[in-house]
DNA sequence: CTTCGATGACAAGAATTTTCATAATGCACT
DNA sequence: AGTGCATTATGAAAATTCTTGTCATCGAAG
């Protein structure tokens, strides 16, 4: 698999690159924007990892004009957790998905795996949905059953987790990991405290509960 | 001018309601969504002004149903300064402008001016321009040469009020009015600060200075 | 050279997130 | 079914982070 990623950022570039590395892809690594945009176009990649913020050309006009010029590489976006117009953009000019950082390398690597799969199936992951929850991940928007619901930042990245892996247990050290990027097990509840929370958003007022307690393991959202 | 305000704190309802009242309008204010729904469908209004919270039916729902039933009465959507979201949902759902709360009246009555003078044209005052600075109200986005611009609530505010007065000179003392409802002139100079900031966000990286300075006056932006 | 505006640093205030203490619930075992 | 232990839920307080405003100083314009 070959690998191109954008990142002005030494620190996170390196560590991403090695990464991607470590699992025996071959990585290029560029930190402006313009020196990226020739390389995606003369080079053929199978992956763009771009951050949404870059000096000089700015990750997103990197993917449009690429986009413009009929490449279809899929493109993975890095942007940050409070950067809410960061994932519209990214997005709407022709990102496949977007990652949130800080993010564990797993979460990462997941995403690779997952773009790799469908190799040019834009827009089917856009909006998630479980029951008549529907989270809008190009708008940053959840309803249900049409009614909007408000989330802070961290409500809506545990909510995405649990709605991507749909079906699936989720443990309080996967949650951890991927949604907090904490790796070790500190003594914290932080995870049960955000459930609750979201639960008084998005079940309470509502007649079904999706988010079900898997007792002993962690949580889990129906199909 | 026929008027109705849908709005569920009464403080700011009647504040609104008694303003546009001495103004020489007819207003009609309704505090719950679902007869707030019945009354616009059954008697002619000439514009709605819609708090986007509402308890019951929300302010976006009213509108949704109403343009869903061919009804065209131009809406005004009065938001609250942090949510973005709201204001994108608001124009999408047919809304044709909104007004961030708290406001100066004169900015609400200038605001239903204008949308009275033109019945119908949606769509059109939803990005402001200047040179190449684009401000899509929609989505909340300012960019400048196609290059992203992040803009704290406050400064966008700003921004935005003197792209909706391109050209016109705005003293100190009517942007402290228009963006931080302040009427009287306390010791302060949020103005200079926040010109300040948002020159080191727009015009700093750029070739061109779009805020100029009206010595002894206040600020412009070049048509 | 005097006044007005610009700006960096700091402080106040809000919003968000985390921790902590306590209550509630589920499950195993009598 | 009842009791006790362990797990989960939750409200409130504390800590953190982000945003906004103030102040003091510097620079530019007339």
């Amino acid at each position: 698999m070959k690998i191109l990623v954008i990142e002005d950022d030494r620190t996170t570039g390196n560590y991403v690159a090695e990464g991607l590395r470590e699992e025996g892809h071959t990585v290029d690594l560029m930190t402006d924007g313009k020196d990226a945009l020739l390389q995606a176009s003369t080079t053929d990649y199978d992956i763009l990892i771009v951050d949404r913020m870059l000096p000089g050309l700015d990750g997103v006009s990197v993917v449009k004009t690429m986009r413009g010029a009929k490449n279809q590489t899929p493109v993975l976006f890095l942007t940050s957790l409070g950067g809410v117009d960061d994932r519209i953009e990214g997005l709407n000019a022709g990102g496949d998905d977007y990652l949130v950082k800080p993010f564990a390398f797993g979460e990462l690597s997941a995403r690779v795996a997952a773009l790799a799969r469908r190799p040019r199936a834009t827009q089917d992951e856009i909006v998630l949905r479980a029951g008549d929850l529907e989270m809008d991940l190009m708008r940053r928007k959840v309803t249900r059953g049409g009614q909007h619901i408000d989330l802070l930042p961290r409500e809506f990245a545990l909510l995405e987790h649990l709605l991507r892996r749909k079906g699936r247990v989720q443990t309080r050290t996967m949650l951890l990991e991927a949604v907090w990027d904490i790796s070790f097990d500190p003594q914290t509840n932080v995870v049960e405290t955000h459930i609750s929370r979201l639960r008084a958003k998005v079940d309470r007022p509502f007649e079904t509960e999706l988010i079900k307690t898997v007792r002993g393991s962690g949580y889990r959202i129906e199909e």
